[in-house]
DNA sequence: GCATGTCAAGTTGTG
DNA sequence: CACAACTTGACATGC
């Protein structure tokens, strides 16, 4: 079992910049390219020690977080990385990601925010994450990221329906995106069961999160759940990935969905010992959660 | 310096 | 109806 971490460090001296839509729009256009070509290079160096921390580490997998390149995608103040002074550099320090991560086995991945919602009836909705994506495939295969996790958005009064949207609009992405896109069952509305037709039918690898499969559950135990959306991955010859974290109000009163800084290790299903499988800790500590359950797993029993 | 309000974007559930 | 929650606070601004 390989462990991952989500996008940034507790304690290690990592830290991804940004900047605001609003901000920008008050330089000229080539104040704006001329910061946003220190940030995006910045970004991609932090990126780069991310990779090389999370090795050092001990630690499997990472994801990156979706505004490494801020606003890229914006209507008024985007880009295109051959419009910054520094894009030569920064496409070398991708380059340089790519390879350390494959050297070294680290597993890359996306995992779009919230706004990217590919089943929305509204096609301006549709159309912003549709970029979105484009810029997520392209970003994956710089620096060899092979997994876009993506939610299946809202339900609209009607699941069927908005998954028949997901489907056509799936079959229209770019070959880079569909290749890496998967589906993750959330904590309020889809489940591993409402999922499992669609990934089977479109071939995409379904993430399991048994954290929101607990807040948010279906007919399936936590051992079948694992199983069939194992099934997803392995048809395609690739490592599953799950996700876990820990209520940070506990499984009594109070809501379960806000995490903890840290993950208790029985919230770790027991079917996931010893499999081979990837599994990104969505813990607030970050990196000291990972290394803590990679202890207390090491003193079990 | 440091405190505070703001930041592109969607959808749902709660108080 | 406002606000929190979601994979994640950082930055701009004003004192």
């Amino acid at each position: 079992m390989r462990f991952g971490l989500c996008c940034i460090f507790k304690n290690e001296k990592i830290a991804f910049r940004t900047t605001t839509a609003k901000f920008l729009s008050s330089l000229s256009r080539a104040e704006q390219l001329n910061k946003l070509s220190d940030l995006c290079y910045d970004n991609s160096w932090n990126l780069l020690q991310a990779v090389e921390i999370v090795h050092r580490l001990g630690i499997g997998a990472f994801r990156i977080m979706s505004p490494l390149f801020p606003r890229i995608t914006h209507p008024e103040v985007g880009y295109r990385l051959d419009d910054l002074p520094k894009g030569e550099r920064i496409v070398e320090l991708l380059s340089a990601v790519r390879s350390f991560s494959h050297l070294h086995d680290i597993r890359l991945s996306f995992h779009p925010d919230q706004f990217v919602v590919i089943s929305s009836p509204d096609t301006r909705v549709v159309a912003n994450s549709i970029r979105e994506l484009e810029y997520q495939g392209w970003l994956a295969e710089a620096v060899g990221a092979g997994i876009i996790n993506l939610h299946a958005g809202g339900v609209y009064g009607d699941k069927l329906s908005a998954l028949q949207r997901f489907s056509q609009v799936f079959g229209d992405l770019p070959g880079n995106v569909r290749s890496r896109l998967t589906l993750e069952n959330d904590d309020v509305s889809y489940t591993v069961s409402d999922l499992l037709p669609l990934c089977d039918k479109l071939s995409i690898p379904l993430v399991y999160d048994v954290h929101h499969h607990r807040c948010n559950p279906d007919e399936l135990s936590v051992e079948e759940a694992t199983e069939l959306a194992a099934a997803t991955w392995h048809r395609q010859g690739r490592e599953q990935y799950c996700h876990l974290s820990s209520p940070k109000a506990g499984w009594g009163d109070g809501n379960p969905r806000p995490h903890a800084d840290y993950i208790n290790p029985d919230d770790l299903p027991d079917c996931w010992r010893g499999r081979v499988m990837t599994v990104d800790i969505e813990a607030k500590a970050k990196e000291l959660a990972i290394m803590r359950l990679m202890d207390d797993i090491c003193h079990e029993n």
